[in-house]
Order: structure tokens, then sequence, then C-alpha cells
DNA sequence: CCCGCCCTTGCAATCGGTTGCAAAAACAAC
DNA sequence: GTTGTTTTTGCAACCGATTGCAAGGGCGGG
């Protein structure tokens, strides 16, 4: 039933090297066998198979492409732009989910029975060791939106955490608040702790107190912002370690009665699409996923051309997204 | 540098079908070989090649998994439970994203060369006719999510649209309101056609007006709503097409100065986990994602089994569940 | 101890392409 | 027309597995 190379070959009239070099570009073949080959394959319907072909290349343009957040919303968008920017580079995504363990052998052996060109982690709360499990492996992998270290163990893209941090704190001291807070992800995953280090480190007064929620996730933010507002008086302005934790953050600070921004300050990081619907208008700090996702798909691509490839560290600016869940800057004094 | 079947036929000093037959279950092979070859391979870390073995079989654990939506966030719980159920089987989800065009052929093209068991394509507001292509090129498709047919022409498991439809009319009904409408996703979409339907047929009196936003979208349910508040004022309640529809949809109310549900109520459909966030506490009909995609593999897999098998339709039923965006039930007449 | 049967095993062909090599063809220059 | 050079082309081996077939080995019964 399927169409194969040897087909084609016969009704063109060629043999099967000719056909499969009117299939490689770049190959040597006359300008009439390529017409006749293509006529043929045409006629046929023939589609060559990839297995086939990667079976001697060694080349499957497969990607692995491996998370554990299936439930933030933003990775909605980091899937639609990954799958985007693979296929238009003639690549298909291979999703591995990563939800049920986080034992790094099974995925690992997966992967290379697939024997996928390269793999790509997006996630912010597995940690370095975990791309480095692929890495010994033998794969070819980049971690997205990883922590960003001096000297990484593998290529990682991402933000500056820190920094992140930093300009939060930055933000909240410029308008005046004075008792702020964090709100961070799992206390286990190293953006939390960057973003919280960074925070302390540009706050102006003493390091300001912390509270993890339990996953990046709306009922976790909002569950423990309820904890917290049960203890007591909330703070004046949190910086939460992310936007939808904000989102429930906002909603269990609206539900107990507290107006935001009158009585508490909110700032996100991420900005992810539903932080700008009406309604929620988190102020945020903006990570460019765009570009994080374009960075790990070019790094995959080379790290799978030159496994030697010394791994890098790519860092991408964050910017303030202002909307309406902080109170203004004080007007500059004349 | 890879370790192949040879090299552990080598070490453990046996053929290399003797190998091949200690991996595939149910071969007729010793214990004895059994064990010396397991204990090779695990000294070697040998993990046998998907493709090469596709290659002889004709199986490749592939799935196919199309979608276009991916700004709906319901996607995002649909690809998790997509991956995580094809993962519990031992298949691979290849994930293609149809977001940039909507031309069948080119993505039967590439799922043809890899060679996919089977193809599932997961929308609502894909026609019928775009799954038909993958069939027509030879692949074993259903369409989750798709408009449920008297004699589909694939395998389609889904939800009963016009009984959805019905169900609104009814529960909005019941609760006495009175002039109410539709506010659905593309017209084009065979789920916003039926559900509209059914919507209709089980309204009591005239036929209640409809409109259509422009895609499943929080941004578009908003803009629709807010250009029907600019005609005039506002049905009593609405029935809209989509959860997220209704997101934006009551965002745009909310924004106006209408209460909801004291000035409009709102029904959606999906049930997504957003949907029960505090702060929408969103009335809606649960559509059952995760037994409609248990389904869809299932029919995927009988399907590649017997390729002559005749389509078939699956429906689940759809819950009401009441949360806060509608008015209470009248108390029952004494 | 011999025979027959069944379970194991290895050989070799096959799956659908790719590619190094050498022969053949095309072309240019003389 | 001959010679030399550059393309084009086909042959055949190979990528890493699977599998039908026939030979080999183990075992029970006589």
């Amino acid at each position: 039933m399927p169409v194969t190379l040897k087909d084609v070959a016969l009704r063109a009239g060629v043999s099967r090297s000719a056909v499969s070099r009117a299939f490689t570009p770049g190959a040597s073949v006359s300008a009439k066998t390529r017409a006749k080959v293509e006529r043929a394959a045409r006629e046929l319907g023939y589609a060559p198979s990839a297995l086939a072909s990667a079976l001697s290349t060694g080349r499957t343009k497969l990607i692995g492409l491996v998370s554990n957040n299936f439930h933030n919303p933003v990775f909605l968008e980091v899937f639609d732009r990954f799958t985007r920017g693979l296929q238009e580079r003639g690549l298909r995504p291979l999703l591995v989910n990563l939800s049920d363990e986080t034992d790094a052998a099974q995925s690992v052996r997966m992967l290379r029975q697939y024997s996928v060109d390269a793999v790509i982690v997006a996630s912010s709360t597995l940690p370095p060791d975990f791309a480095l499990a692929y890495r010994e492996a033998g794969l070819a992998v980049v971690h997205s939106f990883g922590r960003c270290e001096q000297h990484p163990v593998v290529p990682v893209v991402g933000i500056d955490n820190a920094a992140c941090g930093r300009m939060a704190a930055q933000t909240l001291a410029a308008r005046g608040y004075r008792r702020v807070a964090f709100l961070g992800g799992p206390e286990s995953a190293t953006s939390t702790q960057d973003r919280l280090a960074g925070f302390r480190d540009g706050w102006p007064g003493a390091p300001p107190p912390a509270r993890f929620a339990s996953a990046y996730s709306f009922a976790a933010g909002r569950a423990e912002m309820q904890r917290l507002l049960r203890e007591g008086p909330p703070a004046e302005a949190y910086f939460c370690g992310d936007d939808v934790l904000s989102l429930g953050a906002l909603s269990a600070l609206r539900d107990a009665g507290y107006d935001v921004p009158g009585d508490v300050g909110v700032i996100g990081l991420n900005d992810m699409e539903m932080a700008g619907w009406a309604g929620f208008d988190l102020t945020t700090i903006r990570q460019p996923v765009g570009a994080i996702i374009a960075a790990s798909i070019d790094l995959a691509l080379m790290l799978a051309e030159d496994p030697a490839m010394q791994p890098e560290t790519r860092l991408f600016p964050c910017t303030l997204i202002e909307r309406a869940t902080l109170r203004p800057l004080p007007a500059a004094a004349p």
C-alpha cells in the first residue's frame, strides 16, 4: 500500500539512488532525471520515510520537548511557540509530560529509543541536575526557563531571575511601599530561590519575609495567601513569583475584603496573556517568552550539530509592564 | 557511540536474533539466553532503536496529535491528559500545531513521513472534512471534540452539542429568564452551529438571537460583548459557546456596569479549570474531557489495529455545574 | 542407547532509505 | 576524432532492527 522509493524508481525508470538524490538537496542529479523522478513521485503520491532515512543519516528531525508544567496557563503559550518554531525549521516536537514522575531515567530511555536530535527541557521548576541526566545519556539538551549559572552544565536559556527580583524590589520601593513580602512558587524551584534572593538583594530595608506556594498554580497561590491572611494583616505589597500565583493571591485578597491596589499592591512575573485580561490588569514583569524559545531552538540545533559545544547561558532582559495592581509612582518632587 | 543490538549480541555471545527475541515479549527464548542478553544489555546501557524496529514491524508507536487551538486554556488540560494517556499506553505524541495553516496536505505529508500509527485531531473548530483528508491519505484518524454525526466519515468522540444547547436553554428557562441570547465562537465552527441549534430547539419561546465571536478566546468574547452592548441593552442571560468566551463576555459586562448575575446571567460550556477560580465562579456545562480523551485514544488504537473498522461516534453526557453567574432556581411552588 | 518431538537458535532476507566508489556519459578543448 | 575533465549514474554495502525457515540441541519414552 505505501509507496516506496523503489516504486518511484521503477516508474521513473531510474535507479533507487537517483530517486534518493533527487530528494536530497545539494546532491548530484541532472535536471532531466530530477524532473522524471519528481513527476513519478507526484503521480504515485510518494512521501519519503523519515524513519528509514533517519536510520542511515542518524538525524530524525525529532526534538524531545519535555515539561512538567501543564497547569500554568503560560505554558500553553510556550507550547504554541515551541511547536511553531520547530515546525518552521522542519522539525517535529515529541512531547513528553513529566507530571507523573520526576525520574529522568524513563524519559531518557524513551528519547534515546526514538533517537531525537535534541531535547529541550522547558521548566522553571526542575533542578539543573535534571537536564544533566539527559546530557550524561549522550543527548543534546537545552534547559529553557532554567537557572542561569556562571558555568552551566548544560546550555540554559532564560531570564536573570535575581535581576527580576531586584527590579520588583526597586519598583515597589519607588512607589513608596515599606512593608513588602515575597510570595513564591515551590521553595525547591531554583526560579523561586533566585527571584527571592534578588528581591531581598534589591530591597533597601531589612530582608522582606517570604512565603512559598506549593506549586505554580492559581489554587496554590490563593491557598497560600489565605493562610497568610489568617495569620495576620497582609503586607503593603507582594512580589509574586509568577503571574498565575499572583492571580490566585489577588482573588484571596479581594475575597477577604482588601482592595488592590488600594489596600495591597501586587506585582507578578511572566506577563502571560491572562495577566492583561480586563478584570485582572496585573502589573507584572514581562519575560520575553518568544525570544527565549527561539534561542532555545537555536542552541538545541547547534548542540545537535556539535555535541562538544561548550554549554553557554543565554539571558534575556525583562521589562516592567505597568497595569493596575500597584499604586502609581508619586509625582516627582518639584 | 550508540549501543546497538549487534554489540549486545557480541557481548552476550549469542546471535542478533536472540537479542531481538529477548526483547520481544512472547518470542521463543530460553531463560538462560534471556538472562545472558539482559545482563549484557544492562551492562552496555542498551536501548533498542524504535526507528529501526518500526521499519520492520510497521508500527512506530507514534501518535500524531493535531490541534489548532493554542489560545483556549482548556487545551492545556487537553494536552496534559492526552500526553499522559498516551504515555501510559507506551505511545508517544507527535504534536502538530495547525495555527498557521488550515491546509491539511502539509501535515498529512509529514505525518505519513513519520508513519505515525494513528492521528488524533483535537479541535472543535475544524470541519469534519479536515479529518477526512487524513483518512483519505490512509492514516488512522480520530476526531476528538468534533461534530457527532449519525454516519460519521471518521470516528468522532465528543459531546452532543445540540443536547448541550438544549440543556442551556432549559436551565435558563427554569430560572425564569425570558429574553436570552446566544454568544458563540466562530460561526463556521460546527460546535458553534450545533450548540446554537440545540439552544434554539430547547428554548420554549421564539428563537433567541445569536452573535458570534471571531474565535474561542477571551479577547474575542469580550470584544463581541462590547460590540453588542454598544448596540443596545444586553439580554437577560447569555448562553456562551465556551468558557473562555464567557469570561471575556463577563468582563465586558462588568466593565459596563452590569452586575452578574444580578442584571445579566451567563452560562458557559466546558468547565475548564479556570471557570471554577474564585472571582469567576462561572456556571457552566461540563464537558467530560477526561473520558473523551480516553475514548479517543482507545478508538485510535482500535483503528490502527483494524483500518477497515467502521467509523463510529462516541458521545459523552454533559452535566450542569452550578456556580454563581446565573440567578438561583425559584423556590418550588408549594 | 536410540528415536522422535519440540523448543532454541542462527542464518539470511527484509524493512526504506543513504552513500562511497567506480563506471559511464557528457562536455570541452585540441 | 581523440584526449582529458567533470557530471551523472548505478551498484552494493550499510543503518538497526525483525522474522521465516531450517538446523541444532535437549529431553522423554521405549
